[in-house]
DNA sequence: AAAGCCAACAACCGCCCCTTC
DNA sequence: AGAAGGGGCGGTTGTTGGCTT
């Protein structure tokens, strides 16, 4: 028998007593708080404690009255001292519950509703960052409590565990346990708090499973890799490009989705474990619902801030080739990772969920079954419909066809995310780029976007600093139109020197920017600054590597934040 | 209409850390 | 240095209301 159970003995004391005096939702009519006596036969009862001074301290739900008592205390003397508040209040309350009561619901300023979707997505980030530390959480959610985001996540937890289905969504970001890689999760959660993220693709590259570690045993997202090892994955980590979402769904695909669990039986320290490799430049929390279509020609968000990189970029290493297949065989769930806008529709497509559903179907029919469509699937379908208007009414994909052997990094895009069909796209990982071709060096071969000139006449990028051989640009990139373009004046174009506080682009490199994504910069808050973030994949050239122009300037454009100089996130 | 299930919420407990003496 | 107290935090349980069967 549960210590604090009020039994069955009193029970219909009880009864009436909470019909009759206890408050509920509905009733909050200031009841005296020396009305609420409840009964029990236990000493040790839920309604009542002995304090130190013998008094009797109520126990259960609160009262208006008491709550008033304790707003008027809380307001002379202010917080702290809870222990004090029972003595001069004349609450029968322990320190303990004042504090608790007053800190989740009189506090002011404390927000009530159900979470925003934002929210929902911080705190997903943040589980996946801290694992179980509700406060700390409850810190980047301004006016929620801890006890708010652990019930939230405790409910969702119990949801997801009952429906078999992962707690993060496939690419969330895992944060090392390590303290210094902070700022990335800053990086990420002031994205995610600005709603930028909201259905956009955002990552954080080099991180890792800090809750994996301490056994908290939540059904990671983990369960993307249920076949890969934890060392394999973190042999790979930063390694492969090419190591992208099919391979995680082509893994999903070999495992019940439902064996989650065999993730966490990989070594017990992982602290950097990568889920999207730094080749995808994509970051993206691939969020199963997408509420603003808006979002969806956004191209690749990067969470990066210059001097705050989320990954180093000298661990960025030319890709590798996979051994694992890399067919494409989820079109509604495919999210080519190497390619910088295919969060268009991995944003807005039910990420696990709908991988389940695939798994469960057909993979040719898949995408259309509505059966075998996770609910959330549902909207999958809306979206790639709303995604194909959106491309095919687009003048940046004007140009664009994905049946073309030779295919542009755009093309893929456009392949991908409109999921025209499995045929089509095995064309990127079939017979032209056979299994254990990076993708990587399918960009690279892929003939650059579109808008202009193939082999436009564009300055050579110079290697990244400190980038040893990894980040070395071709010199044929062949990005359009950048000499035409003012991008200094140009509304949605950046700079090349916006991107001076960037610890990997040095003064005067050339930032490769193509007109789809440019046009994409989105307005943001970040730290309580406004900025425009743009992030875009450069095919590399010859080379096997990628470069990522990332841009993150002030609100008022040519001005870069001082990164430094921002508040620090609570 | 009743029962069962579930989600959301509220509250408490035990443990731990920090500060003070 | 160590004990005591205050406060914070995470885990857990209980309650309520809505929905489904």
């Amino acid at each position: 028998m549960k210590q604090f159970r009020v039994v069955e003995t009193s029970c219909e004391t009880l009864r009436f007593l909470k019909m009759n005096l206890l408050p509920t939702k509905s009733e909050k009519e200031p009841i005296a708080a020396d009305n609420i006596v409840l009964h029990s036969n236990d000493e040790g009862s839920r309604a009542k404690s002995i304090g130190k001074d013998s008094q009797v301290l109520k126990k259960g739900p609160w009262t208006s009255a008491e709550d008033a008592i304790l707003v008027e205390y809380v307001k002379k003397h202010g917080e702290g001292n809870w222990n004090a508040v029972q003595k001069n209040s004349g609450l029968f309350r322990c320190g303990k519950s004042c504090r608790l009561r007053w800190a989740n619901h009189l506090k002011p300023n404390l927000k009530k509703g159900a979470f925003t979707m934002e929210e929902e997505e911080m705190i997903v980030k943040l589980h996946a960052k801290m694992g179980n530390k509700w406060a700390k959480m409850a810190t980047f959610l301004p006016g929620r409590t801890d006890n708010e985001i652990k019930n939230y996540w405790n409910t969702r937890k119990k949801r997801h565990q009952r429906a078999g289905l992962p707690l993060y969504p496939h690419n969330i970001c895992f944060q090392a346990s390590d303290e210094n890689q902070q700022t990335q999760i800053v990086s990420c959660v002031a994205q995610q708090h600005s709603g930028i993220l909201q259905g956009n693709s955002f990552d954080i590259p080099g991180t890792g499973f800090e809750n994996l570690n301490n056994g908290h045993g939540d059904l990671s997202y983990a369960s993307s890799f249920p076949d890969h090892s934890v060392s394999s994955m973190i042999c790979h980590e930063y390694e492969s490009p090419d190591y992208g979402y099919m391979d995680k769904v082509n893994h999903v695909k070999q495992v019940d989705a439902g064996c989650d669990a065999t993730f966490y039986s990989g070594p017990p320290s992982v602290s950097q474990f990568l889920i999207e490799p730094p080749g995808q430049l994509t970051f993206g929390l691939h969020y199963p619902y997408d509420p603003d279509p808006n979002f969806k020609d956004l191209a690749t968000f990067g969470g990066e801030i210059p001097g705050r990189h989320a990954f180093p970029i000298d661990k960025f290493s030319a890709s590798r080739p996979l051994s694992g297949a890399v067919k494409l065989e989820l079109p509604s769930l495919q999210c080519t990772e190497t390619d910088d806008s295919s969060w268009t529709v991995c944003h807005s497509t039910p990420t696990f969920e709908a991988v389940n559903a695939y798994v469960e179907s057909s993979p040719t029919t898949v995408s259309l079954q509505p059966e075998a469509i996770s609910p959330w699937s549902s909207g999958l379908l809306d979206a790639l419909l709303h995604e194909a208007q959106v491309l095919s009414s687009s003048k940046r994909y004007s140009s664009l066809k994905c049946s073309s052997s030779v295919i542009t990094h755009n093309e893929m895009v456009e392949c991908s995310d409109l999921n025209i069909s499995e045929t089509e796209c095995e064309d990127y990982n079939g017979p032209t780029y056979p299994l254990g071709h990076s993708a990587t060096s399918v960009l690279n071969e892929c003939t650059p976007p579109v808008c202009g000139s193939l082999s436009h006449g564009f300055p050579p990028f110079k290697d990244i600093p400190g980038s040893q051989n990894t980040f070395a640009v071709a010199e044929h990139l062949s990005t359009p139109n950048m000499e035409e373009k003012n991008m200094s004046s140009h509304p949605d174009f950046y700079r090349p020197d916006a991107l001076l506080g960037s610890d990997w682009l040095e003064e005067g490199s050339q930032v490769a920017k193509d007109n789809s994504v440019l046009s994409d910069a989105v307005t943001t808050t970040l730290m309580g600054h406004d900025f425009c973030i743009e992030h875009k994949i450069v095919p590399a050239g010859t080379s096997s590597d990628l470069v990522r122009g990332t841009k993150l300037e002030s609100h008022s454009r040519g001005k870069i934040p001082d990164v430094s100089q921002m508040p620090e996130l609570p």
